[in-house]
DNA sequence: TATATTACTGACTCGTTAGTTAGTAATTTT
DNA sequence: AAAATTACTAACTAACGAGTCAGTAATATA
């Protein structure tokens, strides 16, 4: 016979601030470890300790919650990157060497690769998640990298080359050690030392 | 009023021994554009012109029937290139690049590079695929590429290197070569020489 | 303490797809 | 030409997952 205690914690809490981004977080995990296809919206919920409906209270369905994924961990940091291209005040060398590194640093070696991966994965079976992603991340940060590569033309830092296919040669190392991350060095093969590589 | 007809074709034909051809070649198109989840077994046998039934009157599942399609298409390869390495009597270094063309030229540069990818980005999703998949293809091939590099230290030819780590430069460009063409190649970007390349 | 508000739940629908099977029509045998 | 065989079809079941919503319980307000 149970007696009504009044002393046990409530069976949820209301906590309207939180709960987007412990769902974000869940939501990034799960898609990393997954895929977007194989990435159960009930596992998601239930991995940020609520219900399905909850995560449908904070985003309209399963691409608005990728891309709200994409916009919190990724284009917050290219936008960040943004400023600090605009006020950086060194060689143009230096920064492009500085970008690279930050980028490893903070998408290349966090789980935020995982998300190039599956993107690289899935996007032909999900044109609209791909045309997001497109617009603003391949693009923004291509344009970033031309942006940079100009400026050093433009001072005289770096000869006058086509500035798109450089582009190119410059972003597939980062691209081509992100999928090493994600394919061999998960089967218990010996990873390779990024910093030295690029 | 439709009289019947007794010229029309049958609605259908009996033809045993060409089906399971046709389902694997219709198996590998759709495995290699939407990957192995997102494969449904209605469209391929819809695409190999015959109901679901029959394909499983040849296949007992999805999973025998990719696994059919490996064995069809890559371990056959395989299979071919260890009886030439056992019959060749040139020099190693000889041996090892008509070998790594050979590969481009009949996986690499054909859909088969697909399904390369497709185990690359979902094998996590399915351990049972994966698992048959190193097996049959994955440590077959490095056990191939490793003789080779032994019979060349055997007679010298090389110096006594490490020849597991050896196998994986040689391997790593191939596969790289191999995800550009199925990420990048098809977002309308320049493809790369591949044969320069190599 | 009583009432109003709303964040949250969980059971639901609906569409989709792997896998099954009763029946049919093409072919072979007699 | 009739009977027997079997390759094949199509409609089925079962399970799963995205998205919905009537109801409930935690909190705010009076």
């Amino acid at each position: 016979m149970p007696a009504l205690d009044l002393k046990t914690k409530p069976r949820w809490e209301r906590r309207k601030d939180a709960r987007p981004h412990e769902l974000l977080a869940a939501a990034l995990d799960l898609f990393v470890q997954r895929g977007y296809a194989a990435t159960r919206l009930d596992d998601v919920a239930a991995c940020a300790g609520v219900s399905k409906g909850t995560l449908y209270l904070y985003f309209e369905n399963k691409e608005e919650l990728f891309k709200a994924v994409v916009r919190e961990h990724l284009v917050s940091v290219l936008a960040e990157a943004e400023t600090y291209i605009e006020q950086f005040t060194g060689t143009s060398t230096e920064l492009l060497r500085t970008f690279i590194l930050g980028w490893w640093e903070r998408i290349g070696e966090t789980k935020l690769s995982g998300i190039t991966k599956l993107m690289m994965a899935e996007s032909g079976n999900f044109p609209d998640v791909a045309r997001f992603y497109h617009e603003e991340v391949i693009s923004r940060s291509n344009a970033l990298i031309i942006r940079m590569l100009e400026r050093g033309i433009r001072n005289g830092e770096f000869r006058p080359i086509d500035t798109a296919h450089a582009n190119l040669v410059i972003v597939a190392p980062v691209i081509v050690l992100m999928m090493w991350k994600h394919s061999f060095a998960s089967c218990g093969l010996q990873a390779i030392s990024a910093p030295d590589y690029l």
